[in-house]
DNA sequence: TCGATCGGGTGATGGCCATCACATAAATCG
DNA sequence: CGATTTATGTGATGGCCATCACCCGATCGA
């Protein structure tokens, strides 16, 4: 199997399974750029020049109120590749995307983009696979969202999606190396209900929490409370 | 310009601008099918064979909980395309889509849908563009819900997104045909709090009615409300 | 025409959680 | 190492809203 253009990894992200062409035209026409903790890739409001195909590094992706209140859609990693949407429509970024450690990245300009997908059968496949994961990353929290009737549940509802994500990599545990700020923008509430909450789940032994591995006990009575 | 193919109307939908070949391929693969109110497209959790064009009518888009809460994500209309995600990434149907008037439909199987996007670069395009149509869908949905602290707030924001969407006809009512239920299942509160707060901006004057016609009067005071 | 159903309006109540305030622990940095 | 910032924990309080209960009017179907 053809190793990511610079994930230096096999890949599992859209853009890392190109064929020869595609691959040596992202190759000559995307600039590898580096970004340290806390740059942003780009702004929700700016004008979208480009895509961004991260290949090393955790990605924020969020957007703002203009009250200041903060909303986490995702947090991307290798393999994922930012800001389609907004280039394939020609349009403003709708979020913002900013580097929460040390992040190296392709940066290709729209123009380029537009070019590769129109002469590149499988590059046009891999975009509308970008924006179906986009679609369905935003769906996800959408549902996150709504579904739950109490912010209690909604976390509850991450903590089970994330023990699903780990289950699929057969881990018992999950590393949650987000602040409770971090996550009450995730579920849409705030950080002294996210304290608590995860108080209350440690105390009726429902969770278990050693630094940043946690540790799901009962996961039927989390299930309860999401009720989702 | 060329007419959509069935809804007989210069569509604006990424399906109605379809060139001759991709069109006559459309025609011959698809089964166009009717709907009658109430009676389902397709189901959350059925799995994926075809997409659907709507020609006709009006399509409500939902997801639900187990117990029984709905999330309505959006109202489709014609030339929209309905069910794209889930048959590009070959899983199962995310959401419902259920007829809230008589629809008519072009309902087309997924490998002619496959073959098309294979054969037809426009077609491959018109599908990236209703990937990126479904995305802003959800992320929209989840900014609502997320960004404004009270469910009020919500409420205002939904009705500014009204009024925005009618200035952009150059209208200056709002015409909302859906019920309070409806409407606390797109801002994930109870029908008794949509009609207590409508009732409530009826009486501070900030929004007028009279039967589905609504108008507002003090944008700035929902923009307050709201804050986002 | 008359139930039956549905949409809408309203009161009472109680719990949850947002907000404010402050205290501690941990980490970062000069 | 001290000092400052960041992350976390916790109490008190009050308001909003989910829930339950009921009523009314309109619409629909037989």
């Amino acid at each position: 199997m053809s190793k990511c253009l610079s994930c230096s990894q096999a890949g599992k992200g859209a853009f890392c399974k190109f064929g020869p062409q595609s691959r040596a035209f992202l190759q000559s026409n995307s600039l590898k750029t580096d970004y340290v903790r806390g740059s942003s890739l780009f702004r929700e409001g700016d004008r979208s020049n480009a895509i961004f195909l991260v290949c090393s590094g955790k990605v924020k992706v969020s957007a703002t109120s203009r009250e200041g209140r903060v909303m986490i859609l995702r947090i991307a990693q290798a393999g994922d590749v930012l800001g389609m949407s907004a280039a394939l429509t020609q349009g403003d970024y709708e979020v913002t995307a900013e580097a929460l450690e040390p992040c190296s990245v392709l940066v290709l300009p729209t123009k380029h983009l537009m070019t590769m997908l129109q002469n590149f059968g499988d590059a046009s496949l891999a975009a509308a696979n970008v924006l179906a994961e986009d679609y369905r990353a935003a769906f996800d929290e959408a549902r996150l969202i709504s579904l739950p009737s109490s912010p209690a549940g909604r976390v509850a509802r991450l903590i089970l999606d994330w023990a699903q994500d780990a289950k699929s990599r057969s881990n018992t545990f999950i590393t949650m190396s987000m602040t409770h700020e971090e996550l009450a923008s995730m579920t849409a509430t705030t950080r002294e209900t996210i304290t608590r909450t995860l108080g209350r789940l440690r105390k009726d032994k429902i969770i278990e929490t050693h630094g940043v591995v946690l540790k799901v006990l009962q996961p039927q009575a989390l299930e309860r409370l999401c009720a989702c």
